[in-house]
DNA sequence: AGGGGAAGTTACTGACCGGTCACACCCGCG
DNA sequence: CGCGGGTGTGACCGGTCAGTAACTTCCCCT
């Protein structure tokens, strides 16, 4: 069964777990593929067997986060059914409470200028589902402008999350609930 | 001979020119201390006798366009002189305009995680100063919050910076302008 | 004219990069 | 038993990385 145990665990998955970490860490160009499958407790060989190229590894990498993401948007539909408000609500305040590397996604995008990388369609595809998922919130939550609405939120969640990386989590971004709920609050009052 | 007519400037300033460019194109970690020399015209012992490791070389780099951006508030603060209300659109507006490559200053801040990097601290530096300049322009406005205010726009216009690297200049960043002056006029109608 | 500092040139170091190879291994399955 | 696929091992490739050394050449200033 899903034993969280060390290294019982397909290769494939430590690889892509460690993988994450290490980028997270150190940045994508800051680790080498024989770091990474160290710390996946495998070796390179094998790594270069399951991903055809560090490249590849990256997008594969990418696109697991961005199910993982998925799963989340599952997760408040699930606990707030029909009830689009609440699971805008829900969404503000994961956002507001998440990881201080900021989204790996966008990081990605950053880091890797050239247009031809794998991970950049990943990237862009992640970020307009994202934007869809939140405009469709907005339209049934009976906001006056639902596009400009979830247009603010993203600039909003993609600022913080930038933010808390440049000055920390004392900056700005330390307002990003507050403000995020009232441009919600905003949007639907004046209905 | 003169072959390398195009540059009559010195040399510590062409490499500076040639390390912003190629940081922007490649990335940081992207590029080797000897393509930029190359690029600026002169050579690798060259780069090193004016700044003393490439990490350095980045951070001055930094602080040359921080430099930068305090001159674009100036230009501001003589375009309208005593109309903190001009100057803020005026800021909202050349954010909106700017190039596609997003804030060097942030985008050094997410491909460096390492908080030892000399450049962390001139990044954080930045944009501290950047958003007390905010907040005292929106103090002058007459905000409602003027802090809150601040911290709104900061994360705006960060959110759009990293939205246009990430999806493109068509997605949410399309409509900063739009969000951004409302949330100013919101803040300074309900005084 | 000449002296000195700044700049250019070439070659080098040692480490690390992404990626590949050949080969030994282990373990479940027939 | 033997077979085969997934895995581990270490060596290896060519290239690039940041950084240094020693020497030459240029140009500005007195």
């Amino acid at each position: 069964m899903g034993l969280t145990c060390p290294s019982k665990s397909r290769p494939r998955d430590r690889i892509l777990d460690a993988a994450r970490d290490m980028f997270r860490k150190f940045g994508i160009k800051g680790c080498g593929v024989d770091s990474i499958a160290e710390a996946a407790g495998t070796n390179k060989m094998t790594l270069y067997r399951h991903f055809g190229s560090k490249d590849e590894l990256v997008a594969e990498c990418l696109r697991d986060q961005a199910r993982a993401v998925a799963d989340k948007w599952a997760e408040f539909d699930a606990a707030y059914p029909d009830d689009p408000l609440s699971q805008l609500r829900a969404w503000v305040k994961m956002s507001a409470t998440c990881d201080s590397r900021g989204c790996d996604l966008a990081n990605a995008a950053i880091e890797l200028p050239d247009e031809d990388h794998p991970a950049r369609k990943v990237v862009e595809d992640f970020k307009r589902s994202q934007r869809d998922r939140l405009a469709g919130l907005c339209r049934r939550v009976g906001a006056r402008d639902p596009e400009m609405l979830a247009d603010t939120l993203s600039l909003l969640v993609e600022g913080a999350r930038v933010s808390r990386q440049s000055v920390g989590p004392e900056g700005p971004c330390a307002r990003f609930q507050r403000v995020a709920e009232a441009a919600i609050e905003a949007s639907i009052g004046a209905a």
